[in-house]
DNA sequence: AAATCGGATGACAACGTTGTCAATTATCAA
DNA sequence: TTGATAATTGACAACGTTGTCATCCGATTT
């Protein structure tokens, strides 16, 4: 019943060598062999014993690690990788880290994880990627990975690192605003340990110095990614005597939150208060209005993060150099920000 | 680097089989021997190859498969389930299902998975874990699985079966909005090929029937688990002529689709509308007004099914032949359910 | 035509573990 | 003490794959 590189030997007629030089890409196989075990492999539905190759030291597998409360972000993540790793006949081990506070705690998971489950490599996404401290004792523990962080210029490690550029994406969306002819602007900031908060705001500032409006520390707000940060910065601007006209929150929760808190105080949205979010998150043109907001590939960011970590790990130096390992989220335009006419 | 059995048993003077009989805690082993293997051990730091393990068909890695779009169903899945794997020292295989419409098509990716990588067994979740024709050729083939599954009678295979009460859940629920004076409750309907979309209407009609409401053809509508779905169907009995005055939503992205059409429609919720949904998702308390809902804990869920196909792999029969394999969602009233007064 | 070469293919070992069975040692009864 | 039996230990094969090297065959060179 299972399925072995002999039982399609056997029915293609060859050795299981050359099956395996089949499978395995290599060069000096007749088109003619070639066709017969294709036909063999296809007719029996073969796959390779991962085990069996892990065991020789081919192949391997990717520990997932992440400490991430959105799930539609942690599973178009997964599934990013998944592709990735099925594609090259990696194996994926998940891994949901819960210490988040402690870096040297996070690192012990990690580490024990990838003692436990054999694990080659790691694709690490925000929060953990961007802790210096995690980063550097994997470093020093010798542990291959390869990260997807928040930033506007390549960083020194580009070459194992997938940068977002947040910065320029928050120019954009506040340059968006303020072609409205918004002029108070607020900024509903997220978890400060991700570095993408930092990220936006420096868009959202450099936007408006560009403008020429001043930027107003009042309008600035400390919070969290979540709804309920949301619902509370937002009650508090709402208070603020010149009150704003617009508000860009760090993330689409964020700005649901606002909108209830805008509901709550008999705002209306757009008309009286335009609000953005960032990530395009599934909710968010279910919103009312539906969300203006910028669009994260996270399934491409996370495949190409995958790939990089299996080149290093197979050693294909040249494999991916030229590529470019920046992406820039796209804004989508949607109900909930418009014109400011009075 | 790599430390293998041989190691320890040339430290500690041995056979490399006696080690492994003390590694896998094998009986007929003198207390003296075990001894001096476990210093050697400890001394090494060894740690058992799981690829040679797997390959040799001593495999502790369990499969999750799942086909649905909920990514947040997903993820507390996932996390139920590694919960239970990592206590037990399973490892888990992750994997997405793609061709859900052709259950043959399914079961061959099944297939290939298990063989590909060893896995011992399977968790499996709806809409999957209801496919009659899955589960036989699973059967068929010899592969062990547990599941969870839409209920309301005990499965004629409890023992690896976990199963949800929608039905008794969608009964209170009703019956709440009974009390509270709705005659005129509309149900939008979830996915066909989910059970839990026809159990959670057998619930709905035992409820109308048990207080003596006709229950009425045109009140009762087809859908999707979707907020589209919600947003249409929504639509549609706005215009029906005695129109109703809730709605139950099989789950909560319908009832926030259905939330939507009534903004859309100027139908105040719940003042002129009672809307409720079912699953609790994060969202359902953010909606305005938040959701009355069900809650079921799937995490809970997911672990002890779990449980169970570890019990079922390891063999080991009465680990839980007294347990309860049923859960009830619990209700939970927010405010998007109201009197109706008029 | 014989010798040589190179490309294609196959035989076999190895990876680290567990299962099977044989060999050895300890224990017990007669 | 001796033989029989039980307990302990070890030698070796096997799992499915890849790497190494030998073999084969056809083509090219002399």
């Amino acid at each position: 019943m299972k399925v072995t590189i002999k039982d399609v030997a056997e029915l293609a007629g060859v050795s299981f060598k050359t099956v395996s030089r089949v499978v395995n890409g290599e060069v000096g196989v007749k088109s003619e062999m070639r066709e017969k075990v294709q036909t063999a492999i296809e007719k029996l539905n073969y796959h390779p014993n991962l085990s069996a190759r892990r065991l020789r030291g081919k192949s391997a597998t990717i520990g997932f690690i992440y400490n991430n409360p959105n799930s539609n972000y942690v599973i178009t993540m997964l599934h990013g990788i998944l592709a990735a790793a099925r594609k090259n006949s990696y194996e994926l081990v998940v891994h949901p880290c819960e210490n988040v506070s402690d870096p040297s705690l996070v690192f012990d998971e990690i580490l024990s994880l990838t003692r436990r489950s054999m694990v080659a490599g790691l694709v690490l996404t925000p929060p953990i990627s961007e802790n210096p401290e995690i980063i550097k004792k994997l470093d020093d523990a010798g542990i291959t990975f390869s990260r997807i962080v928040s930033g506007s210029v390549a960083p020194d490690d580009v070459q194992r690192t997938i940068f977002i550029d947040d910065r320029k994406a928050a120019y954009q969306i506040t340059e968006h605003l303020i072609k409205r002819n918004h002029k108070r602007i607020c900024f509903l900031n997220g978890d400060p340990e991700h570095l993408s908060s930092g990220e936006r705001l420096e868009g959202y500032k450099a936007a408006l110095r560009d403008y020429d409006i001043a930027v107003a520390d009042e309008l600035i707000l400390d919070g969290h990614y979540t709804f309920e940060s949301g619902v509370e910065r937002a009650k508090q601007i709402m208070d603020i005597d010149e009150a704003p006209t617009a508000v860009f929150a760090c993330n689409d929760e964020i700005a649901a939150g606002a909108l209830f808190a805008a509901r709550m105080n008999d705002v209306q949205v757009p008309e009286q208060l335009s609000i953005v979010g960032f990530e395009d998150s599934p909710f968010s043109r279910q919103t009312w209005p539906s969300l203006t907001t910028a669009k994260q590939p996270n399934d491409k960011i996370a495949s190409h993060a995958t790939e990089l970590l299996i080149g290093m790990l197979e050693g294909d130096d040249d494999s991916d150099s030229y590529d470019d390992h920046s992406y820039l989220p796209e804004m989508i335009v949607r109900e909930s920000s418009a014109d400011m006419t009075s």
